[in-house]
DNA sequence: ACTGCAATTGAGACTAAATATCAATTAAAC
DNA sequence: GTTTAATTGATATTTAGTCTCAATTGCAGT
């Protein structure tokens, strides 16, 4: 499925369908959860089909414009990505200390946001909310 | 005041009170507005009491830590700061076609952040909000 | 299937933000 | 004033990510 969409998204750019760029898509979403790129090299160097450091990072790029994968966070150490596609929305807690992450959902906030858009005039397609700070772990281990 | 907060808090920590520290945090509460440290250096560099880059770096961690200042966001290029002292929470709407950013603050989202914290045993310190979309002007002239 | 060609790849050079090193300096406790 | 540990600054280092460019490859047209 997202590999349909990844399909139309290249042809639709007049872009190619490699086998470096298909090898990074079939790496994310052959896990769950976040990720970091360089992380992701390391999987696919070491799987049947490589790809170059340069090729992971310049794929990820592509599939952050074609919506299959997003961006949650840019931490200390550098940005962190997830698959969007098939996934339900949520937000994220981010600890400052262990770089943990806690995912969260919260209609209510949602809906906050709905309304605030309304009252600016504002039409909001997509919103990005990070708590950060300490996590169960660390704050018992304070310094 | 923000003289008094930073004296007190280098006490506390049995730090050093250098010119050079309060030549950064002078130079930081002389405007208002995000900075860079980059920038920040720059103005430091041609004031009257200079400070290295490293000693703007360092001294800006320990504002943070202070909480007289405020991490924004990470971008692409590096950390975004502001003074947070005496300055009132805000978030940000970002319109994705010609780059307005509208502030507006929202109490009933901050108890509810507050609330997911506890909840998730997290101590929360700060938090980021950005909603994209098109702004009043952008989604009247729809493409 | 063959051809032509623009898009793509990969190895390594490069960039830039931020931190680490360490000898010389300095704030501050006595 | 002396002592001493913290601090400074010039520079080296680290690291995420981008850029370069010759060699390669997907793909449209025939």
């Amino acid at each position: 499925m997202e590999n349909k969409i990844f399909r139309n998204f290249i042809s639709n750019k007049g872009l190619k369908l490699t086998k470096e760029r298909l090898a990074v898509l079939n790496e994310i979403f052959s896990f769950r959860g976040h990720f970091e790129p360089e992380q992701l090299y390391l999987r696919i160097k070491d799987s049947e089909i490589k790809a170059s450091r340069a090729s992971v990072y310049r794929t990820l790029n592509l599939l952050v414009e074609s919506g299959l994968v997003g961006k949650v966070a840019r931490t200390e150490k550098g940005n962190v990505y997830e698959q969007t596609f098939g996934q339900e929305h949520h937000d994220h807690m981010i600890c400052d200390r262990c770089g943990a992450i806690i995912e969260f959902c919260s209609q209510k906030i949602e809906n906050l946001q709905d309304e605030l858009c309304k009252k600016n005039n504002f039409d909001g397609t997509s919103h990005n909310l990070v708590i950060r700070g300490l996590c169960k772990k660390c704050k018992r281990t304070k310094r």
